[in-house]
DNA sequence: GGTAAACCTGTACCGACGTACCGGATGCAA
DNA sequence: TTGCATCCGGTACGTCGGTACAGGTTTACC
């Protein structure tokens, strides 16, 4: 397959692309005599993976380096596997949900008093917005 | 107040001072006839809201609009409101929290399941990561 | 063999939020 | 008046995940 067929069927950019080669996420695929690439067709597989790991939070150097230990197995000791991995991002994840749901309720908390601007929230103690309890 | 200080006291970086006053979120200062700045103490009191808003998830734009619409009230029709803000804000804030709570989910199933690598998962069709569903 | 589409490399840029470094000027105390 | 900490403006760098452009080749089809 050729690098805009693969990036259609993907459903990525062809610059993300090349963007990935250097990363070192995708194989450098074979290339034509005049130097166009050439891929298999696993590589819309890879894209895809990778894409469905980006939205369960993983970046891409956690990403490769999974791709990595899932290529070459022998990743003992140094290298966290998948079940690490997905355990340390689990807690990540709750730690943000927890944080977002504070914020959430402390923004429900301003909606339901009513606050209307900064600075009057600022100089009133009964605000609940957390502007006034830091200002001195 | 020099502005180490107010830094100091706002827990900020030096840089960050300018950064903001360069943004338009604090006020341009007074200076010394040498052009050093001079913050009167309500800069503290401003940066902390700032830091606030911040941790509520307002960008430093948003802020900056905030701010603004607080100090000259005169803000009918076109700037939205600490009230509006706040309320579109609350809907980022939960998007966010069912997404995460859609990833965490996954996380654990995959965690429960055993997964141990991506190469095993995306060919599994059991596998509970949304890789293998995805792979065809 | 001509032509247009696709592809190549390399580099620069985006946005969001700062941080760091430079050479030079200033402030303050002894 | 000297000396040193602090501050100045301007610019460059860093992260994260791409995206865009320039200007030059290659491929594919008629």
């Amino acid at each position: 397959m050729r690098s805009s067929e693969v990036a259609a069927a993907a459903g990525v950019n062809l610059q993300t692309l090349r963007y990935y080669e250097r990363r070192g996420l995708i194989d450098e695929p074979d290339r034509t005599l005049g130097g166009h690439r050439l891929y298999p067709a696993e590589a819309v597989t890879t894209l895809r993976v990778i894409k469905a790991a980006q939205r369960l939070g993983f970046t891409l150097a956690e990403i490769s380096e999974l791709l990595d230990t899932a290529r070459h197995r022998h990743a003992r000791g140094g290298g966290a596997g998948l079940q690490t991995r997905a355990r340390e991002k689990l807690a990540d994840v709750e730690a943000k949900l927890a944080d977002l749901t504070v914020i959430a309720e402390t923004l429900r908390a301003g909606i339901a008093a009513g606050c209307q601007d900064l600075e009057t929230c600022t100089g009133n103690p009964d605000c609940p917005l957390p502007f006034s309890e830091i200002a001195q």
